[in-house]
RNA sequence: CGGGGCGUAGCGCAGCCUGGUAGCGCAUCUGCUUUGGGAGCAGAGGGUCGCAGGUUCAAAUCCUGCCGCCCCGACCA
């Protein structure tokens, strides 16, 4: 992409109702467009970004079994009523009426629509296990959006759902989610603490929150230090067999948002030297809630004893969107962002600094052809713009790499690489160049 | 929803107290000079001062109502 015939609006200063940094980089770097309280647009950088997010979780929730579906925004108030959640849920759901006066709502989750849909098809245990997921907006109208994508209105969310024959079955699937929220975080470049969560009214140790450290968060944690240093699992795990262990592993140790936290066992079970309080943004919330749904909704399946029983369930959400605000925090300096490679909007920047010089046009092109064959995304900045301009736009942006041809070095026949989050650079020559970026 | 703050050019702000021709920086456009870390000079364009009503000879400024946005708290991907 020719960047003189792009769109990446950024601005020098922040606008003022941005107050943390993430909020402030997305503005700046023409990620997103404010348009309500909550409610954004995504620019042309900010949505190759979110697709990239989008992506990395598709990949790591089929890697582990479950299968995309896609349900609508607009549901029916009628299967709210059947859960009996459309009286409960209040002023956060927002309610329309179509031109029948029908009650409809924007969905705020969907356990509702996927038990409608499981219900209509499953009926023999044989069936199971099944977890369908979709990546789909999301409406909830907060009482205090803020943040910017951090606690939007309106916010793109994976959520996926198990359906099992019983609970011990449940705690497998269960477990294969757990797992694979950790290896998607992981991917981006974050470090995910899996912490004890309130498991509402079903009770049991079935309910994680997956937090990500940053001071800016939302949430309190308290946590063991080893747990922040333990890694993934990694994606050649065998997704069928006895996870129970490699979930063990990760919830042996003290962890625990501010709301179920006990300072007595805190103290009790974790060396002082590793009791760790922090603070932490909510990137993923897995539960197991059994029949809260099925039950009233009649989503059973006969068992082998031809009996009938409700389908046992559980909910798996990610915040998609919150996600890309999320990486901002934990990767940004006080020039920009640092995007991890694999989330970046585009792979490599090549910076003409010389726009309208033969031999540096023709160089830069041969750069950016050179980048884009090897099948690197290249954003060529051809700009007319003097050099302070565009290292300043460009570190802003964040892009991993910069491949920097100027007049001095094409006299010299060599271009200068950057690395964005060391700020390393080598001069060598546009070969040797292309062959580091392309790793 | 309780408390606080803010709406003036695309962005950041001054002006308001004490009413009297709407300003500054950045950005944008033109020209010249410049060109490895957000250039210099000269010129230009861009505004229902959030909206509505009121007071007044006169309202960005004073009064009333409404709308929008942000922050803190209680609640949540």
């Amino acid at each position: 992409m020719r960047l003189s015939r792009y769109f990446m609006p950024t601005l020098r200063e922040a606008p003022s109702d941005a107050q943390i940094v993430s909020h402030q980089l997305m503005l700046r770097a023409g990620l997103i467009r404010q348009e309500a309280a909550g409610i954004y647009a995504f620019l042309p950088l900010g949505l190759r970004v979110l697709k990239k997010v989008e992506q990395i979780v598709r990949e790591e929730m089929n890697r582990a079994g479950a299968i995309e579906v896609l349900m609508p925004t607009l549901q029916l108030a009628d299967l709210w009523r059947e859960s009996g959640r459309y009286d409960d849920y209040g002023e956060e759901m927002l309610r329309i009426k179509d031109r029948h006066e029908r009650d409809l709502l924007y969905g705020p989750t969907a356990e509702e629509v996927i038990t409608e849909i499981f219900r209509a098809y499953v009926k023999s245990y044989k069936d199971l296990p099944k977890n369908l997921y979709n990546i789909q907006w999301k409406f909830r109208d907060e009482r205090r959006p803020r943040f910017g994508v951090m606690r939007g209105r309106e916010f793109l969310m994976k959520d996926a759902y198990s359906f099992d024959v019983d609970e011990a079955a449940a705690r497998r699937s269960y477990n294969r989610m757990f797992l694979a929220y950790l290896n998607t975080y992981a991917r981006m470049g974050l470090r995910a603490i899996p912490v004890r969560a309130d498991a509402g009214p079903i009770g049991g140790d079935l309910s994680h929150e997956f937090i990500i450290l940053a001071n800016t968060g939302e949430s309190e944690v308290f946590a063991h230090q080893d747990l922040v240093e333990m890694g993934a699992p990694g994606p050649d795990i065998d997704w069928d067999g006895d996870l129970q262990p490699l979930v063990d592993q990760r919830t042996r140790l003290y962890a625990a948002s501010d709301e179920m936290h006990d300072a007595a066992r805190f103290k009790k079970e974790v060396p002082e030297a590793k009791r760790m309080t922090a603070r932490g943004i909510e990137v993923g919330h897995i539960f197991y809630f059994g029949d809260k749904y099925s039950k009233p909704m009649k989503a059973v399946v006969a068992g082998p004893d031809g009996v009938e029983r409700p389908v046992q369930m559980g909910s798996y959400g990610v915040g998609v969107t919150r996600l890309m605000g999320a990486i901002i925090e934990a990767s940004h300096d006080e020039a920009g962002i640092i995007w991890p490679d694999s989330v970046a909007p585009f792979d490599v920047a090549v910076v003409n600094l010389r726009v309208g010089e033969a031999a540096v046009d023709q160089a830069a092109e041969a750069a950016y052809r050179g980048l884009q064959s090897a099948g690197k995304e290249t954003l060529l900045d051809d700009r007319d713009e003097r050099p302070g301009a565009k290292f300043a736009s460009l570190d802003l942006v964040g892009l991993p790499w910069q491949l920097i041809v100027g007049p001095k070095g094409v006299a010299d026949g060599v271009v200068e690489i950057k690395r964005r989050a060391t700020g390393e650079r080598q001069t060598l020559p546009l070969e040797a160049a292309l062959k580091a970026i392309r790793g």
